[in-house]
DNA sequence: GTCTATAACAGGATAGAC
DNA sequence: GTCTATCCTGTTATAGAC
């Protein structure tokens, strides 16, 4: 953590990990202010309320997990190429962001009605469809299986996501380290890629 | 609710409920107090503390969750079969306890100590080096792709599980109640399982 | 902006009557 | 077994000095 962060990051960063860990009700504004080197005090001092603060968290969250596929979908690459570059790009954030998974399904679940008015503002709504559509117009074209293709994008998120949102059980039974699950994670972007697209051939 | 369950029964139910939801941190005794019926007193009566009633709910989760894919796999059905029976009563059992996969993974993530005890005790410890066993083999005989069989056990479980751990998600976004909702994960079923037998084809 | 001290409250747990 | 009332600890939040 570098010297001349102001405090307002310091406590953002803080609380990033905090609740990513901990969720809303596990979390505690001590733990918070130990984390950044601070009393409780000055974090009411820069935030109102856990709830303030918490709702920045659990926003940033959604910006990250719900992948913004536009950019990616909107190059003139083969559909197969796109697959895999949405598959290595979403891995590769899951590497950087692990607790994401887990807190975010922890929160989505414990209180639907926050997060469904969340992803109805334009700023962090999730654009599935874009992905559908490609999906679906591949099958017109007798390209790939004619599966419908929400399933499909359903079962690329789950094979990228919940092997994070599950990694102490997979490190657990398989005994394995930080650095190995890693790497077995770097495996998957590879072995999900091919997956999907031998699953949705002709 | 039964008027002549007892009052323990209407207590675990009640707990069950509201821990599956809430999580051991986010979980109120008062509320569970509500739910049963009762009040907060005699819900100390009947079980100490807090975190004993938890952990009877918690263990009780693992020996749903974890499939005992013995039974399943001893069976001298082909491969295709069983891996199809697989999938319908993991989904099955997922329809009946939809709300067990955001608790078991908020929990192992919270206090993954706690978690790995728990599979570590015969009781609970999942089986999955029987299916990992049977798809190598299958895979020596030249009768599915040489794909690691772990990643394609995790793949499986990703593909069942995860729809309901993000349930929320899916149903705010395509905008389903609860009965198309599961609707779709009967047609899981079938989905899924040629998804996969498709994906691991020689 | 940052601190110490303390108020205000929530929630788990217990005492004791019935 | 079941209730009401109460205790006690931990946690959020604020007041006020520096």
């Amino acid at each position: 953590m570098s010297k001349d962060e102001t405090t307002e990051q310091k406590i953002l960063e803080a609380a990033k990990r905090v609740f990513q860990k901990k969720g809303m009700g596990g979390a505690r504004m001590q733990e918070i202010a130990d984390e950044a080197g601070i009393n409780k005090a000055l974090l009411h001092y820069y935030f109102r309320n856990k709830e303030q603060l918490f709702e920045g968290i659990y926003k940033e969250s959604f910006r990250k997990i719900f992948p913004q596929f536009n950019e990616i979908l909107a190059t003139d690459e083969p559909m197969e190429k796109k697959m895999a570059t949405l598959v290595n790009n979403y891995i590769d954030m899951l590497l950087e962001n692990p607790q994401l998974p887990s807190f975010v399904i922890y929160e989505m679940n414990r209180e639907p009605r926050n997060f469904l008015d969340f992803i109805q503002s334009n700023e962090v709504r999730p654009k599935f469809d874009i992905l559908v559509n490609l999906l679906e117009e591949e099958a017109k074209k007798g390209k790939i299986k004619p599966i419908p293709a929400f399933h499909i994008v359903i079962n690329m998120i789950a094979m990228c996501v919940f092997p994070f949102a599950a990694a102490p059980m997979i490190k657990g039974i398989a005994g394995i380290d930080d650095i190995t699950f890693n790497k077995m994670m770097e495996e998957r972007k590879e072995i999900v890629t091919q997956f999907i697209l031998k699953a949705i051939e002709p």
